[in-house]
DNA sequence: CCTTCCGCTTAACATACATCAAGGAGAAAC
DNA sequence: GTTTCTCCTTGATGTATGTTAAGCGGAAGG
């Protein structure tokens, strides 16, 4: 169970077989069932979750009752409504699960105990938060510049195993397009 | 020199006037005049810089040679080109003056020490890291969903004060328009 | 003072994408 | 098997924004 979880911090930090142990124990599994919801906004959030197996969407709702999506999570992803994990004020973002899935938990509270006791996982986490907010900014830059059709082949480039089991209709709203419009522009490229 | 700079320190963490001297020590000054850069891509950054006087722009450079603003700072803001700062990387940001701008520089070694010995810095920093990652957040959410109106019509309130004083081009260029765009847009909002 | 240049505006036309409407295929429910 | 629902596709039309081109005004430099 938690093997795929100490290959993927394997990548970026070495560890030792009790620091691994360590590091699982404060883990707690999660399941969760396609259409339930892991966050939902007005809670506080006090986890952040890898995710073993599934697939989830993360997204606001704009006062017109709108989704717009601004993340997708499938294995090896982390997710949470980050902004509200590290302020600790209540979530404005949902995430639901579009399929059943495995979700590995880790405490806000222990996390911070973990940094204390083995430094190298500060290092883990500030790697991932820097690709978070690097991704987030070639984000702006490519709705700012780029056509729809352009952003969907970036997407399919960078997240090849989603694009395959997403529906047309998340894709489309991920990307800022109608379905229709994205249904056109795939219908160009075959 | 030091004051606005312990005034926007404050807004967010109670100092006593030891810290604040620990902390006004590792501030170096730095002037620069228009057109100058602060950050060159290639190059490692390893300051972030708080603006007492002046305005910058961070932008990218495409393969076309086209600039892409993703931020400007004026007074009390913070610029730097924090992917490479936290990461290490060489810069892939320019920052360039657009006016002559007094800076204050804090360099990462001595950061890191600061939050050793003074806590309460490091707090101080994650809530700034924080509301640059959900800035950018809404950001990529306004350019998915909004037209340029809505757009520029935000971008006037959240920035009122640098409305007024950047020319038109660069606005556009950071709302993702056409300096023509934009001049349409304020015509029909007049 | 005059000239030059740069940025702003306006207009005419082109295009990407949204919107509205309809139909079809596959999955789920009966 | 039939019905229903959900999602995808396609077409017709509308609209926001891009593109190209021209002119204007103020600032900078002579």
């Amino acid at each position: 169970m938690y093997q795929k979880i100490l290959k993927h911090v394997s990548t970026d930090i070495n560890l030792t077989a009790s620091e691994k142990d360590e590091f699982t124990s404060l883990l707690s599994q999660k399941l969760i069932s396609k259409g339930e919801y892991l966050i939902e906004p007005g809670k506080a959030v006090t986890s952040e979750y890898y995710v073993i197996q599934g697939c989830l969407k993360a997204f606001y709702m704009d006062e017109a009752g709108e989704e717009h999506i601004i993340q997708f999570a499938i294995e090896d992803w982390w997710i949470s409504d980050f902004e509200s994990f590290f302020s600790g004020n209540p979530a404005t973002l949902h995430v639901e699960a579009i399929e059943d899935s495995k979700l590995l938990g880790l405490e806000k509270g222990a996390l911070e105990e973990l940094f204390i006791r083995i430094p190298k996982f500060e290092r883990f986490f500030r790697i991932k938060t820097t690709n978070a907010f690097v991704a987030l900014r070639s984000r702006v830059l490519s709705t700012l510049q780029k056509t729809g059709k352009e952003r969907y082949l970036e997407f399919c480039n960078t997240y090849p195993q989603i694009e395959k089991r997403i529906a047309n209709y998340h894709i489309a709203n991920y990307l800022g397009l109608q379905p229709e419009s994205l249904s056109r522009i795939r219908k160009e490229l075959s």
